[in-house]
DNA sequence: ATGGTCGACACTCGA
């Protein structure tokens, strides 16, 4: 099974780029982030022509997940627990039937700038709503994934110039210590499972010519439950669509699980 | 040090 995460910054936007890379990495899963649509708008049809199954969380302008899977999904929860009055569509769960069954987490984590503020407040209660969330699904016992855009840097290895970073909401000590809870409950970060070496990023900002000068950080991640880490096969970074027309400022992300 | 780019939408906000 191959499952990929890619924030596509806008569905409509990424309306030709989107197809032209499942058709070339042809993954079996994958969880989008940042659809930037409400459910009724996105072109669903477009991915079910592609052998695709569709399921979205989305809202209007902002935010916005989705499930792609040519594999069958059972299950579909939307929206993260612990906040009934949370409206921001960042979380969909499903259970993927392969040759084993995988829960799926697609997730958008808050941005959080500026920090300190109600933006970064949100964010760090949204943190442990996931660390709650995590630890319910650990106690199935069963392989899930945790994917998406995590908005955290987690080490200065992740990212070119860790320094500009020091301030901002992604790499403040806060921040990757909430993240390092959530790992440490036990999971595995796939690409560092496969690849230790610094210098992979997953967003390049679009502004300042970030791209061309390689000043990138790495915010896309798939984190493992024991049972997957156990399946797990290859993990990578797709960094060439950021070369390709029209991109998002994100790369899609993807793990090979046996399953 | 500063300003720089996109996407969605309707003018400015979010990233």
């Amino acid at each position: 099974m191959k499952l990929a995460t890619f924030n596509i910054n806008g569905i409509k936007a990424r309306i030709e780029a989107l197809p032209a890379w499942l058709s070339e990495a042809k993954p079996d899963v994958v969880c989008l982030q940042e659809i930037k649509s409400v459910d009724e708008a996105f072109p669903r049809e477009v991915f079910e022509d592609m052998g695709y199954r569709v399921e979205t969380h989305g809202m209007k302008s902002f935010n916005g997940v989705a499930i792609l899977s040519k594999l069958p999904l059972e299950d579909v929860a939307r929206g993260l627990p612990g906040d009934d009055s949370d409206e921001q569509a960042r979380w969909i769960e499903a259970t993927v039937i392969g040759t084993r069954a995988v829960r799926v987490c697609g997730l958008y984590l808050p941005n959080g700038n500026p920090a300190p503020g109600p933006k970064y407040d949100y964010k760090l209660a949204w943190m442990a709503r996931m660390e709650a969330r995590v630890r319910a699904l650990l106690a199935t016992e069963e392989p899930v994934v945790f994917c998406g855009d995590y908005n955290v840097i987690p080490q200065a290895e992740d990212a070119a110039k860790p320094a500009a970073w020091a301030e901002d909401a992604l790499f403040l000590p806060e921040t990757r210590a909430a993240f390092r809870r959530i790992v440490n409950l036990g999971l595995t970060d796939a690409f560092r499972a496969v690849n230790q070496n610094a210098g992979h990023y997953s967003f390049w900002d679009y502004q300042a010519g970030a791209w061309e000068r390689n000043n990138g950080i790495r915010i896309d991640h798939l984190l493992l439950s024991p049972q997957c880490a156990d399946l797990l096969s290859d993990c990578r970074i797709d960094k060439a669509v950021r070369g390709l027309e029209k991109p998002s400022d994100h790369v899609p992300v993807w793990i090979e699980l046996d399953a």
